[in-house]
DNA sequence: TCAATTCGGAAATGATCGTTCCCAAATAAG
DNA sequence: CTTATTTGGGAACGATCATTTCCGAATTGA
């Protein structure tokens, strides 16, 4: 429909104007749901962590579900803009997938790799019985697949990947060996070995 | 100590005896644990899951965490029997390798698959602030990566793969793979390629 | 200036959580 | 047979949970 009929009025909507950023907000919500998960993240401790009392909240979101799910697609853009990023300094197919590669290993590591990923966090713990959740998560990683085979077909195209290499299954190999590594760094402070993992990896691009 | 010294008396402690069996009422917690997570499985839920009271519950366990402690170390016990009964088929080193992946690719298939692992589940939801539960997720880990290095240097041994593979390394991937396999199964529900990936990575044996 | 609307923040609400208590039943020891 | 001990089972408890309500403050439109 056509919402320009306003010009002539406000640029902003009527009522006390919100004094927080979402998105800042969300940012700060993150790090609470990926260290403790949804069910642990009480509204107690995301609204000590974002700054808000819990009346703004619910005023912001329509309840708990619709914060998580807020913050998991806001981990999912700060995370892609990462991602995008590095790839665009990829020289070849072969380099931009270890390049992606790369940028799991890393986030696997230390503090971030405790925290951990909301993508398979969110697999882990509602998977299985909530619905929304299990289809935002089958989403992001049928895309995240998606983009490992594109580039794998980008290598075979430059001739940095030769055209042995299976992309479907080898795209999904990878997809599963950076989850996994993920996985380990919950645990595991110091898997400064995930350089050594990929590039052992990239051996299944060689042949 | 010589406990033989109550040879004369009772073989059983004193009091009225125990209804049900400990492992069987383990095996039912398991899978409330394993597709609803830590939290968001109730006393609730898992009394009626166990088919037991309340206050029985609690007599056989010091509290919630025990009962899942108690139902992580039979997940184990259960899994690895599994394993080790493969493993005895395993003609030589690579063959053994590449049936400990098949456990691991069947179990992340079809409902199994979509109830998860639990040792991940306990990484992914309490290993980022519950030491205990850390603890007991990195050995369990660690135990399965020195199998897999352990397998590829008795294939090195009986000449089934070549000494140009590094076992560590190579451990440790494949270790990656089988979490990232079983975190793909939560939400894919058939992720037959399961098996692709498995045949593809066994590639990195070979040469 | 005056409604209408929305926000910030604290207090209140009902539900559910993990845990304990209590009593009848079952067993062992004396 | 009595006492001590442990279990089964349900009711009860306090704490915490997610959510709503309420009121003063801030803004828009008339």
């Amino acid at each position: 429909m056509d919402n320009s009929s306003s010009l002539r009025h406000a640029v902003r909507a009527p009522g006390r104007p919100r004094e927080f950023e979402i998105d800042d907000a969300l940012d700060k919500a993150i790090v609470v749901f990926c260290e403790r998960g949804y069910h642990a993240a009480s509204i107690s401790e995301l609204k000590d962590a974002m700054g808000l009392a819990a009346g703004s909240l619910y005023k912001a979101f329509k309840d708990k579900k619709a914060i998580f799910l807020a913050a998991f697609d806001r981990y999912k853009q700060v995370r892609n803009a990462v991602l995008d990023r590095e790839l665009q300094k990829g020289a070849d197919g072969r380099d931009k997938v270890l390049r992606m590669l790369g940028v799991y290993a890393e986030a696997s590591l230390g503090d971030m790799g405790q925290r951990g990923c909301l993508v398979i966090g969110t697999a882990v713990e509602l998977g299985a019985y909530d619905a929304e959740a299990a289809e935002r998560v089958h989403l992001s990683m049928s895309l995240t697949e998606e983009l490992l085979r594109a580039l794998i077909r980008e290598g075979q195209a430059d001739g940095s990947i030769p055209p042995s290499v299976n992309a479907q299954s080898t795209a999904r190999l990878l997809l599963s060996l950076i989850y996994g590594l993920r996985v380990l760094g919950k645990t595991q402070p110091e898997p400064e070995q995930a350089y050594c993992v990929v590039e052992t990896a990239m051996k299944l691009l060689d042949r």
